[in-house]
Parts: C-alpha cells; structure tokens; sequence
DNA sequence: TTATTTTTGTTGCAAGTGCAACATTAATGA
DNA sequence: TCATTAATGTTGCACTTGCAACAAAAATAA
C-alpha cells in the first residue's frame, strides 16, 4: 500500500496516523489530466502513490516541454525552489496522489513523533537521491565526444551493477535521448568501441573490456 | 553572522540555541585540506559558514575531478544520498565549517521547536533550490548545437534578470565550461548569432534581439 | 500464426565542433 | 606607471556528429 521510499522505515499503521494526522487526500487523475496548475504558487505536498506524472512547461508557441518525469514515490510541491510560473504538473497516466498541507510536515505536533522524524528524514534522503542523480547525469553530459559519454556512462552502470557484463537499463534509443546525442551517431561510436576492443557488445549486453 | 539560506527568518539568538542544543561545532580549515574523507559514510552535517569547498573524486589513475562546487551557505553530509565511496570534501580555501550530527537535526527535541521547524523548511528549499539550478543545467546541456545551447541559456537568464538586456555572470571561459563547448567553437557561434541579428553582444553584454 | 510496430543496425553526406595557434584587448599587481 | 597575466576574439583544418533514408531483426498485437 505505502511501499515506497518516503515511509520507508515507518510501519503501515503509522503511516496511515501521520497521513490522518495531516488530513492527507488521495486524489485520483485520468491520464493527461492536470494535477497542478502552477508549482511555484503551491501550498501542497505531493507524493504519487500510482501511476506517473511530469513537470511540463508550455512555451510561447504552444509546444509543451517535458522538465522532469516523475513515478511512484516520487515527490513534488511547495518546498520545490523553482520561481518560473510556467510549470504545471500532468499525469502521464491514470494516477493516485497523495495531497496535505507542506506546513504540516514541516510544523510538527507532538503525536507520532518517530514517524514524522523518520518522514522528514527520508524526503531529505529522496531530494538528495534525486540530487546524486543529476548530478551524475551532469558528469556524463558535459563529456565532450559520444565515446566519452559513452564510456562514462557505462562505468557508472558497472559501479551499480558490479559488474563488467553490464545490461543497459532501457532500449538504445531511450540511451542516445539520455546522452543527449544522434542515435545513429551512437551506433557508429558503439560500432567502433567494438571494433577498438574496448567493448564486446550485443545490442542492450555490453562486456567491458577495460 | 548566521546570514544564509538555512537560517533564514530564524533569529540569530534562536540560531545559537539550536547550534547548542546540536552540540555544534565551528571546525576551521586551511586551503586544500580534506574536510570529510567518506562523504557516503558520514553521520554528521555540514554547513560552509564562511570558504569554499569541493565535492571531488580521485580517479584511479591519480586526477582529481570535481564533482560540485560548494560555497557559503551549502549543505551537505548524511544525507546526501550517494552510494559512491570515493567521494571526497576539500576546501577550496580557507574556511569555516559547521558540523553537528545529521540525528539532531532530524530528532526533534522539545526545546526551540519553531527555530527547528524552520531550519528543517530552509533545508528542504536548499535541496529542492540545488534541484531546479541542476535541471535548468540539465536543460541546457541537452540541447544538442552550441548555438541552441546559448540561446535556451540566454533564455533562462532573461527570464532571471527580468531584461533582454542580460550580462553573463561570469567569464566567457568559464561560459564555455558551463555549456561543455570549445570555448572558440563558442565565440565563432557568439558571432555568428550577432551577424544573424539574434543578439547584439559586446563581451558578456548581450541584448537579446527576438 | 501472420501482420504490424518498435528497435536495432548501417551508410553517405553536409554541417557543426574541437583543436591548435595566434592577435588583441582588458585586468591585475608590483 | 609599466609589466605581466588573464580574458576575449579570430581562423584553418581535420574530425565528429547530426540528419536522412533505409534494411534487418525483434517484439507486440491481432
């Protein structure tokens, strides 16, 4: 029901006094609809119990950009810094969201303390996840050349994985929009990578060779 | 004295008595020093007081890479949510360096209750702030020619200078780092943008034209 | 199973970019 | 003030990349 990381470490029963405690509601979208209409001006916390939405912003000529996707257990709403007034939260599909009041995680009552300490300790957690993720993906982008990119993506898969026979995570084609590069391009660099001897790969299987 | 973001509408009376009851101490570090030696295994929190620090990691082959710049006022320690386990903090000059334990934060006691509560809120909107200027990079660095790259910069600073007239806050070499770009593939498309009557730069002064 | 869609793989070519090397201007320090 | 260093500006050239267009293989749906 509650399996995921914010109330990681609180026992069911407690997450349901905290949530009763904060007069949360479970509010349910169908697919593209609009979960919130502006991100900067929220008094709200979020939490998407099912389903995925993104943060989009619309851009003057009506084009729609997607800023970040989010899935279950992730988190959105009044702590989020942006200042930009253009961006709106939309299901990417039907979703179950949990809503309360910001303030009443932030101004604690003296019930379920141990629950509400552990709560905020792992929203902390969840942004600087989030934050490491980034980060990383920052590394990686600011290689210069695809080989690079390249290489230093799949050292970061090796570290998770631990292992040098490593199992992209998504399709090459999801991998070329994350480099951030041409996928043709890519397949030509992951061609010479082979042939260089620096890899021995199979479509989505790649073997390190260094 | 104790005039950054995570103190922010606390007052500096309530901020000592926080620091007390955390059991807080002002470490000082000369330039170059190692301020923490396993940022994944720490248990404590550090705020930069006064200096510079940097998040760097010591490659196999010996270079050091700097994985963030911090600065007055950042945060970081336990709960960063890295699983790295070569992640060093060196400062980066002289500075001053608060630490108490990542627990006291999180357990609340009942002294000083509104101080914490409002430290835990400037936390928060310290990591989430960290969230959108990493997302905003992301933006920019996803953009796949040198010219879209400064254009979409442009933009954002723009939209934070609140004129078409913006100033880029710092070197153009330093620009160049930020975008990941030659820094002379950068100026060629700086000039090429001024023949094509997109802006009109001198240096770091930019009129946006469109 | 067969049909349809998605993913992977490949190539030529034009355009964009990094690199190297240097000239000019601005900023800094003695 | 002059000397020195840092920042800006410029160019040719080779290499990398994006784009377009298509073929083959794999996955999915009917």
């Amino acid at each position: 029901m509650f399996d995921f990381p914010v109330f990681d470490g609180i026992e069911e029963s407690d997450v349901k006094k905290l949530l009763t405690e904060f007069n949360a509601l479970t509010l349910t979208f169908r697919k593209d609809a609009t979960v919130l209409s502006n991100v900067s001006n929220t008094d709200s916390f979020f939490i998407i119990q099912e389903g995925k939405a993104n943060i989009v912003r619309y851009n003057f000529n009506g084009t729609k950009t997607i800023m970040e996707k989010m899935e279950k257990g992730d988190i959105f709403g009044a702590f989020s810094g942006t200042i930009e007034d253009d961006l709106y939260v939309i299901a990417a599909e039907d979703s179950k969201i949990i809503v309360f009041e910001y303030k009443r995680l932030i101004n604690r009552s003296g019930k379920n303390v141990e629950a509400h300490n552990k709560l905020i300790d792992n929203v902390l957690n969840k942004l600087a996840d989030k934050l490491s993720y980034f980060n990383e993906r920052i590394e990686i982008l600011t290689e210069k050349t695809i080989r690079d990119k390249l290489l230093k993506y799949f050292g970061y898969l090796s570290k998770k994985q631990i292992t040098k026979s490593i199992i992209i995570p998504f399709t090459l084609s999801d991998l070329s929009d994350y480099l951030a590069v041409d996928r043709s391009a890519m397949m030509r660099e992951i061609k010479n990578l082979n042939e260089d001897g620096l890899i021995a790969s199979k479509g989505r299987y790649i073997n390190l060779k260094y």
